[in-house]
DNA sequence: CATATTTGACCTCT
DNA sequence: AGAGGTCAAATATG
């Protein structure tokens, strides 16, 4: 939470003043910049980030806001109607005829945020030696429940981790925690379950809040941002040198083991969940690590990008700093943004 | 070979 | 004791 809160007061005030900065310079300098970023809209760029910002902290509190995802759709609920500048997000999110979804339905079957004393989850510390048993009910885990007609992406990486029969419940649970558990000592688990037939009703029950950091969703979602593929690779040097080392880099090592488990299967009847023409769909998604984001990297002119330095190999350390520099280090997002505001 | 999934055993809680 | 949650060896996958 200070986190966000932090990053919330740098947005609105250094980025703010970048922002301004380049208003101005495009006002006497000249006209030509038509990004997104542009002189009209720096503010509502601002606005956005800002609004993330909010965004993510009611999520946190597990109140105000309310966000559910479909594929390529992000609908946002704001119930407090206070809201904080939630509009932008949810509006912008929802791709026009991507899905046969409609509103109602997902409002009809909305996140259920609960506060879970009953609910229980497993406990962040372990036992000395013997990891059986190191969980304990957690009684003061934040929980929430999310109900949908249909198995959906939720934006994370989780890994499969055990299934159970569940008395009176005619499908199994199915458990899950996230991919980066031991990478990130990330807690988040959810187990999903589908609780009707007729029409299918998925209930997918989270615990825990994410802790892990996306870094290359993070970057995408940057360079979605651009106007073009071509634009974006801009973003990226690969330097010559260094170009012999064959060692991997740990974050890229970590990164190649992403993978949804968003799809299981029941022993009995697997084809009601994902038939083996969905598996093959999702293949090309399975290494990315937002479908919802895929296509900066689908693009064929951003794949081009990647690879036209060198064919052969990438220079790993000069992404990863680049990546890392855009989260973490404001001097490095400053140059960034000063880069692209020349 | 590294990573993901399956599944029976084991654990905590009620 | 039973239900539900997690572990971890065996197995599958790419």
């Amino acid at each position: 939470m200070e986190e966000l809160i932090q990053g919330r007061e740098v947005a609105s005030g250094q980025l703010g003043r970048v922002i301004n900065l380049h208003n101005n310079r495009s006002l006497t300098v000249n006209g030509d910049h038509n990004h997104d970023l542009g002189s009209g809209n720096g503010e509502g760029f601002v606005n956005k980030i800002l609004g993330s910002f909010s965004n993510t902290l009611f999520i946190s509190n597990g109140k105000e806001m309310k966000e559910f995802h479909h594929h390529d759709q992000i609908i946002q609920v704001n119930t407090s109607g206070g809201g904080g500048g939630g509009g932008g997000g949810g509006a912008a999110g929802a791709g026009a005829g991507a899905s046969s979804w409609d509103v109602d339905h997902l409002l009809d079957h909305a996140i259920k945020c609960e506060a879970s004393n009953e609910e229980t989850c497993k406990s962040a510390s372990t036992s000395s030696t013997d990891r059986r048993g190191s969980y304990k009910k957690r009684k003061t885990c934040h929980s929430w429940i999310k109900d949908s007609p249909a198995l959906t992406e939720d934006g994370q990486a989780w890994r499969k981790y055990g299934q159970k029969l569940i008395l009176n419940a005619k499908h199994p649970r199915n458990y899950f925690r996230c991919t980066h558990k031991f990478d990130q000592a990330c807690q988040a688990t959810k187990h999903v379950q589908q609780v009707e037939d007729d029409p299918p009703l998925f209930r997918t029950t989270y615990y825990g809040n994410h802790t892990c950091r996306d870094y290359l969703k993070a970057y995408s979602e940057l360079v979605l941002d651009c106007t073009s593929p071509r634009e974006s690779s801009k973003f990226i040097r690969f330097d010559d040198t260094n170009l012999s080392s064959k060692q991997e880099h740990p974050f890229f090592s970590s990164f190649k083991s992403l993978k949804r488990e968003e799809c299981f299967k029941e022993e009995t009847t697997p084809s009601d969940y994902m038939t083996t023409q969905h598996h093959n769909q999702l293949a090309l998604s399975d290494y990315l690590v937002s479908p919802p984001d895929l296509p900066a990297f689908a693009s064929p002119g951003l794949m081009s990008g990647f690879a036209s330095a060198n064919t052969a190999q990438l220079d790993e350390d000069a992404i990863y700093r680049k990546m890392v520099g855009f989260n973490y280090d404001d001097f490095a997002f400053d140059e960034f943004l000063q880069y692209e505001l020349r």
